[in-house]
DNA sequence: ATGAAAGCGCTAACAC
DNA sequence: GTGTTAGCGCTTTCAT
């Protein structure tokens, strides 16, 4: 391995000078840079980063911390990180919660002690108190969940706006009985949604019943089974809205198995547009979100902040809007399609 | 930051005897090594791996180097390393190459100054000879697709098996012109998979004709202009194979917007079994792939490999077979399904 | 404008 | 069984 040393040696000058004229420091004259330059090219010089974070500089590594990477929500926002942070000489790591507080605390555990430049965390529902320490000491960004006691910077969609665009939506074509499957109210993105859904209904004055299923929102079963609740009540309703992708995934496939109509007997709106959601009987009518615009986003203001010497702590949120797509799967309760 | 000498001082011993307990030197009393792993846990003292790299042993770090994170494919494959790895200590890092040798040089670059423990990759067409001599110098696993100039130790499928089965399956229906859509023969698992329909044609002792059309099997627009291309020809096939998950998609697009009916028109058989395929049409018939399995029989691999103090360079191969999901989507040719 | 030297935290060869 | 010491490659005072 060429270490800056060898650099020296054959340049006869001294490794600080080196060292210094590889770090552009300005009391090296232009000809040393030149020289320096070149000999660590043709010679093949790697820069030691174990050796350079010794010295208390942060490594090239950012952590991507996520729920589940087979979500394509996170594999999305994965691939636009990774694009991005690449360029600037960032290296991504992958870690997984499955949405579980423990987990997350030895994946935080486990970055920190790497020396991390930064993580962009999805934030469970309740982190750890220790998770909240660790991520205190170390640059990080949330994307989509808003933790109140983690950084104030933050980029999400307005999860509001993705349940209410397709609630009001059921609501303008004559439903007045709507169920919302979605995401517990103890993540502040499920909090976010269920408003969406309170929020649309209430603009319909009263005049409309919602009916509520909130379950994890990594859970397909949850949904299907809460499908199957909702549809053997005494008085169904005449749509449902879906409030995470697994969660549209899970109602899909019941409706599938269970023959249902869509949407003479049922008008179902979605979450999130999966390719796949086109394909889905009528086509899926569903909240499209700019998730790969999100983390580009997110990724471009990390490198920013990382580029100012000085502490980039400054409050930032970005809200991305979601825009609804209408398809097939919805239409005037018992319209005949 | 809590370094060993702290604890040294704590204890009034030397650092090295903290060292050693905590590395579980055999030289070191049990008394002691008690009383260290005690009060580290108690001072929160967390190892400094850039010091430890410097003395030469390598990072926790692992990279995974694929085209693509967001081809379901290959977050199926990191979910599972993660999970394998994360148990053992490492951290996984992603490195996307867009299937293009030229990235995929800097990504291996940046993993070889990074002093990763290992790479599992899966490499392009034609690696870059740099590529090739940097991935000789670090542990590697081949991941699906094979390069005779790397690693001989790989985990894949049996390519020519996954395009074997529905080919042999729509002749044994009755179909005579079968149109393979699928990924360049100049990878490796391109080759095997075109193999398998010639193979599977063959079988048919010449009674069955053949319509390839080859494409980057990352690119869902190749496969749709190959199949308009396709259903355009004077004696357009009864039948439809797709070669990989993109084209797959692809072609399912394509077949919706062109409203040709399946499988009265058409059968189609798909490749890799995602859950949406289930749904489209009348149901895809499909090849599963047991790539989560793949992926952890790599992962508990590598790690075993790890743990042996002596270089594991045996060669190694997994083949894991692909199985046939038969649905809707296949029938026989002018069936009135 | 450049050199010398200390030291980051850890490990390992060498004492005792 | 434990202590001493040197040194990994780099940055960073402090000299010159």
């Amino acid at each position: 391995m060429i270490t800056i040393k060898d650099i020296a040696a054959r340049l006869q000058v001294s490794p600080s000078t080196v060292g210094r004229a590889l770090a552009d420091d300005p009391r090296i004259s232009a000809a040393m840079k030149q020289k320096v330059q070149e000999v660590a090219g043709e010679m093949g010089y790697v820069a030691n980063r174990a050796a350079r974070m010794m010295r208390g500089v942060s490594s090239n590594l950012v952590g991507l911390v996520v729920p589940d990477i087979r979500n394509s929500f996170y594999s999305t926002i994965a691939h636009a990180l990774s694009k991005c942070l690449e360029q600037e000489g960032y290296q991504l790591t992958l870690s997984e919660t499955d949405d579980d507080r423990m987990t997350e605390l030895r994946q935080i555990r486990e970055l920190s002690s790497a020396n991390v430049a930064g993580i962009i965390i999805v934030p469970s529902a309740k982190p750890h108190a220790e998770t909240i320490r660790l991520l205190g000491m170390t640059p990080h960004i949330q994307l989509l969940r808003k933790h109140a006691a983690l950084s104030d910077q933050w980029f999400g969609i307005d999860d509001a706006q993705a349940i209410y665009l397709p609630t009001r939506h059921l609501i303008e074509l004559g439903h007045r009985r709507i169920a919302y499957i979605g995401s517990l109210a103890e993540l502040p993105t499920g909090a976010a949604r269920l408003k969406g859904f309170r929020d649309a209904l209430a603009s319909a004055g009263g005049a409309c019943a919602g009916i509520e299923e909130l379950g994890a929102p990594g859970s397909r079963e949850f949904a299907q089974d809460a499908l199957r609740r909702v549809l053997t009540l005494p008085e169904p309703p005449t749509a449902v809205v879906t409030g995470s992708v697994l969660h549209t995934f899970g109602v899909l496939e019941e409706l599938l198995d269970s023959g249902v109509s869509v949407p003479k007997q049922l008008s179902v709106a979605g979450f999130s547009d999966e390719p796949a959601f086109r394909w889905w009987g009528p086509g899926l009518t569903t909240v499209a979100l700019p998730v790969s615009e999100l983390a580009t986003a997110c990724g471009l203001w990390f490198v920013h902040r990382m580029k100012q010497k000085v502490a980039g702590n400054a409050p930032y949120s970005a809200i991305s809007p979601p825009t609804l797509v209408v398809r097939g799967s919805t239409q005037p309760p018992g319209a005949s399609a």
